[in-house]
DNA sequence: CAATAGCCCTGGTGGC
DNA sequence: TGCCACCAGGGCTATT
């Protein structure tokens, strides 16, 4: 599941070879994927322009259009964007193709289909409400110790739950909540407002080194990723507790162990990171 | 405000 | 080998 580290990777491989393109046509084999505005009316808007700039945040791919429109896609699950010469196989999972003016095709694949794209003005970008209530992403000068011991100190939530809320954080998802938990020594089940400062300060490097480690990484290839090229990544080699349940910790040697928090699978070294903090 | 369930969706997996 | 229930989960909505 892409989340910030590998939406970056991708966004990297990509920028230097969609800017200044045009796109010369556009495929789209699945038309229900755009949510906004009507398919039809999304094509007029981006067939014809040259692409100024990739952008991106939290885990949402923005592509700048010379006519100021803006190219909204959120991979979700199984979403990947790959840039493909001529003549090249196409994904079967392709469900939308960029024609490009240079012969080369960005192609949008997406194996479970849960992935949204949209065509936006500027003046337009509430229209995607989880892009415009965004929340600070890490490794960003908003994201501070003080920014997260008052987003903290109000909430009975559970951290974990709170981690993945992208209007408090951008860019986490279940996969670098865990690690950061993890190798800041939290138990997912903790009380937000239980933190104390000493350990807020160790989720803060937490989360920080977890994504910086991501992204030198190349993102993480559990399943579905793949990076602009088709790649994969590798901290997948590097995980202290997602996909280990079962399996002894990597830090103190016991068992990791799996559980449901707010509906997501959590996985959590139950001798690392105490439930009484 | 928080928790929970349901929805979207398909491939992989495990059980029989 | 076939069949099938179940799981993966980001983000949104509806309900309690």
């Amino acid at each position: 599941m892409p989340e910030l580290p590998e939406v970056e990777i991708i966004r990297r491989n990509l920028v230097d070879r969609l800017k200044t393109r045009q796109i010369s046509d556009m495929q789209v084999l699945l038309p229900r994927l755009i949510k906004w505005p009507a398919p039809a009316t999304f094509q007029a808007m981006a067939i014809g322009k040259v692409i100024t700039d990739m952008k991106r945040r939290g885990k949402y791919l923005l592509i700048e259009l010379e006519n100021g429109v803006l190219i909204v896609i959120h991979l979700r699950m199984t979403g990947r964007l790959c840039c493909v010469t001529d003549g090249a196989a196409r994904d079967p999972y392709a469900r939308i193709i960029f024609c490009l003016d240079d012969g080369t095709a960005l192609h949008y694949a997406d194996t479970r289909t849960l992935g949204t794209l949209y065509a936006l003005r500027q003046d337009e970008i509430w229209r995607v409400s989880g892009l415009a209530n965004m929340g600070p992403e890490p490794l960003t000068d908003a994201f501070t110790a003080l920014y997260l011991q008052k987003l903290l100190k109000k909430s009975r939530a559970k951290i974990k739950s709170i981690l993945l809320n992208q209007k408090y954080i951008g860019g986490l998802g279940n996969i670098y909540v865990d690690e950061s938990l993890i190798l800041a020594r939290i138990h997912p089940e903790r009380e937000g407002a239980s933190l104390r400062p000493d350990e807020i300060e160790r989720l803060r490097v937490a989360i920080n080194r977890v994504i910086a480690d991501g992204i030198d990484d190349g993102g993480t290839t559990f399943r579905d990723y793949r990076d602009g090229n088709g790649g994969k990544g590798s901290h997948q080699q590097h995980l202290l507790a997602y996909g280990r349940g079962g399996l002894p910790c990597l830090k103190c040697g016991g068992v990791i162990e799996k559980i449901v928090v707010g509906g997501r699978g959590t996985h959590y070294c139950p001798n690392c990171q105490s439930r009484e903090g």
